[in-house]
DNA sequence: GCGACCGTCTCATTATTTGAGACGAGGTTT
DNA sequence: AAACCTCGTCTCAAATAATGAGACGGTCGC
């Protein structure tokens, strides 16, 4: 399959170019050319082709007046088609809705992508959204509940690339700062069936995580409900297990029933906006 | 049916590879990749490599059960770089809370994107957003409010370019079908500083769009508010064009002082989630 | 068991990417 | 002002990576 592990990078002009799209994203703000060069192992040459040929795709935007690349927007169409089809937000709506309604507190969904969280959908209580301000955001996986909970439900093989990819980096006191104790943690939540944070990541915040599996048992995501060490201790957020995983299963049900739409409905006109 | 987009490859390998990106995310589900050779020009082997690589570097996910690609999750993350950093949206949020609040009717912000209306965000009066399901979303620019008063303020060559991209599909009756039509409503567009949109897309939608333009005239992106007939009345709609006016000033106004932070402040540690 | 289809893979050919360096436009220093 | 940088852009021979016809083995339907 994939010829040889590159240590970073990858395969071919199109992985240099995701990668040159990452280093893009990777700065919080619009970028001059020597920045990137300044952080890029490829020649300059090589990497202003790269730049060019990317911006013509609209996958850069390059402000011409300032000199800066951006990522662009043909990302944000894709990235839409990737939530309809490849994340569990549209099937999981109706469900956070009313977990989020019953519960109220914050509750987070997210996917495991790259050995890191990925959180495709969230509610707030009482507090209008922000559409892709939090969807597409990623977190790190060893000390964030969702995180958790998904790393201990994924298999052998999947598991030692994705703690390979951890960073471990200590966000507060309590966080996990190494493999052993990383899987050790994971072992028990495995058993329990559902994951703590206990202020792992952010100091005060606290949370409670399930899995959604497959019927199978197969790694789909994860489910959180999110609060705060004033208003909520972690016996209270046990509580709320129980629906938490109600929750999930309805989920990973829709999802399995969703994704195998019996043949003979197929290809409907849908509308636009 | 599904897109036809054929953007003929353009160039170079990303070319190609952004085309069958494209391609996936075209179709509204996971598809076989037979479907795909049945759509591209490229011969198997190569569409093939090209998909495996897109599947390696996480642009794409294959289903190895259903042996189906969709759009892959990494595309969220640089999608949300992209809503960060090249959208108003950021910048607008306040904005768009205010005017939402204050006109009880449906708000949406757009920009433009290869001459199709690419939705950023959007405000439904009591109704909790949905994130990615609005965002990311493309429409045609040729019959909405938002399109057309962004093709208004586009200087002539772009709007060429922009006209020669339009599908012209007659959506209703009131669809303007045809690049003439289209470019004497756009000076009208033009003269009277708004766009309306008198059902052009959808019958009994009706919207009211003003262009976000920069002091000194380059478009930015498009505000509009959309009602149904059975409530406004385009009369009605064009007393709320002071209060678009106003917010787009204002969203132009931050924008160009944001984008033109002082140098003084580099990279800082952001917080996450 | 037969035939058709499907996804995967190979390998010689070819086209594409590569990258050191040239170049000119600003800006800054001496 | 002249000398000196730095930055973004571009060129061209060399080399690498993409190409695509076709082979291969599996699966499904009959």
């Amino acid at each position: 399959m994939n010829a040889q592990q590159a240590p970073q990078g990858g395969d071919g002009t199109i992985g240099k170019a995701v990668a040159v799209l990452d280093l893009v994203a990777g700065f919080r703000r619009p970028v001059r050319f020597s920045e990137l060069r300044a952080q890029s192992d490829y020649p300059k040459a090589t990497l202003y082709r790269l730049v060019q040929t990317l911006t013509s795709q609209g996958l850069l935007t390059h402000d011409s007046e300032r000199q800066t690349y951006a990522p662009g927007l043909r990302l944000m169409r894709l990235a839409h088609a990737a939530w309809q089809q490849a994340s569990l937000a549209p099937v999981a709506r109706p469900h956070l809705d009313r977990l989020a309604a019953e519960i109220c507190e914050t509750v987070h969904l997210a996917q495991l992508d790259a050995g890191q969280v990925l959180y495709v959908d969230k509610r707030v209580p009482e507090q209008p959204v922000e559409m892709f301000s939090q969807a597409g955001k990623v977190g790190p996986a060893h000390c964030t509940g969702v995180g958790k909970a998904m790393l201990a439900h994924l298999d052998a093989p999947a598991l030692d690339k994705a703690v390979a990819l951890q960073s471990f980096y200590r966000f507060t006191p309590h966080t996990i700062t190494d493999a052993a104790g990383l899987r050790a943690e994971l072992a028990e939540i495995r058993a329990q069936g559902f994951a703590f944070d206990r202020e792992e990541h952010e100091p005060g915040i606290i949370c409670i995580a399930v899995p959604i599996l497959t019927g199978r048992g197969r790694l789909l995501g994860a489910l959180s409900v999110t609060s705060v060490t004033a208003r909520k201790s972690l016996a209270d957020l046990e509580t709320l297990a129980p629906a938490l995983r109600e929750a999930a299963a309805r989920i990973a049900r829709d999802t399995e029933a969703w994704r195998f739409p019996d043949p003979g409905a197929a290809r409907e006109g849908e509308k636009d906006v």
